[in-house]
DNA sequence: TTTTACATACCGACTGGTTGGTATGTTTGA
DNA sequence: TCAAACATACCAACCAGTCGGTATGTAAAA
């Protein structure tokens, strides 16, 4: 091997992600990232074999990094408590403590951007979008199911549509906070969702 | 005046719309618009004075109808109930009636689009945006507060943050939706919605 | 141990095509 | 007949992507 490119192949999309967010990734040349990077073309291209390429990888790091902290505030939150239920409200606040101690304005999520240029991907990017919302919701579907089992739902709710809430209010939240330049608005709308899940399992 | 030039403007207004919500602003040129129109640009550059104020345009055209839409649907729960509760309950069931009888999935929300791409409109475009987000939350809060002088809530909620909650869970309804391409997202999670208001401020 | 061969990392000029936008001419209806 | 509603032709800037070349490292043969 001769000289270690990883670092630049990770500037690279350490500066696609924070373009594509403020931008889209339309709105995003290939210029404008090497200009900020202070690379070439040749830079680029040898890491990438096109645009496209660069958008795919850059969506699966985020997924892969998502996936993580997803494991990593569940493991803790299982830790703090041995019911499930109280396991999953502290996740949420976990989720709430991370927005809360953020210094910069959360800059928003990668799939919903993609979600928004939909078509401009091609079908195995298309689907890799879909499948990790399916994937999310498995995750969380399994975890309900055992809540669900012990604490009878006041009104009827089904495991797979509760889970898709929590994803729901989160996207909801990033895009309400991005539109009004309000940060707060994550965390306000996690104790709503937070909220809503006690009322629902309440054993009163 | 000559010709009615209206319908020609509605319809690239038409398009735009269709074309940016698959694709978002940056990723839709002028031409893919007027190729599918079938006109030229000539007639594009007639109405508007360049690509951003039909942006612009858009947005605003876009935000008009959706004021009115939310008046519609209020003043029919209005009349359906003399209870601002019940009244509420039923304002969010007949979005849930609206998006239900869609033939086709929901295409998505202008605003999110826009707001994913934030950095490429002007500050002008980007107030609109973030009034608007007020202008819905200003509304709904003033329901709220009528609500919750007459049901206290079960748990201490502020009337801003509830108000927000409804665009909230709309606006990740339809990412999530989009992203997973099964449009029923929409109504499944208006329906926990409903049951969050329900459960929260029930008088039982 | 040195030299040759080779691989990776990167540079920057260049290309064909697309972009938003303009200048000017033609048609159409009140 | 006159202004609004288009169409046509064109331009300069920008776009993604290519290509010949260089710099720098490793590996293996002599």
């Amino acid at each position: 091997m001769a000289r270690d490119g990883s670092s630049t192949r990770d500037k690279i999309l350490d500066t696609a992600e924070e373009l594509i967010l403020e931008r889209g990734y339309s709105g995003v040349s290939v210029d404008s990232m090497i200009n900020k990077l202070g690379i070439t073309k040749g830079a680029f291209f040898h890491h990438f074999k096109n645009k496209q390429a660069m958008a795919e990888a850059l969506l699966h790091r985020f997924g892969d990094q998502d996936l993580v902290l997803m494991e990593n505030l569940r493991s803790r939150a299982e830790k703090l408590s041995r019911d499930p239920l109280q396991q999953f409200l502290i996740y949420i606040g976990l989720f709430e403590e991370m927005f809360d101690s953020m210094t910069e304005p959360f800059p928003g999520c990668l799939f919903a951007s993609y979600t928004y240029e939909l078509q401009q991907f091609d079908e195995a990017t298309r689907r890799y979008i879909a499948d990790s919302v399916l994937r999310w919701r498995g995750e969380l579907q399994d975890w309900f199911e055992i809540i669900m089992a012990q604490y009878p739902p006041r009104l009827p709710v089904d495991s797979a549509s509760l889970a898709d809430s929590f994803n729901t209010i989160l996207e909801g939240a990033f895009i309400m906070s991005k539109a009004a330049n309000q940060p707060e608005i994550i965390v306000q709308q996690l104790r709503h969702y937070k909220n809503y899940i006690e009322l629902l399992f309440a054993t009163d």
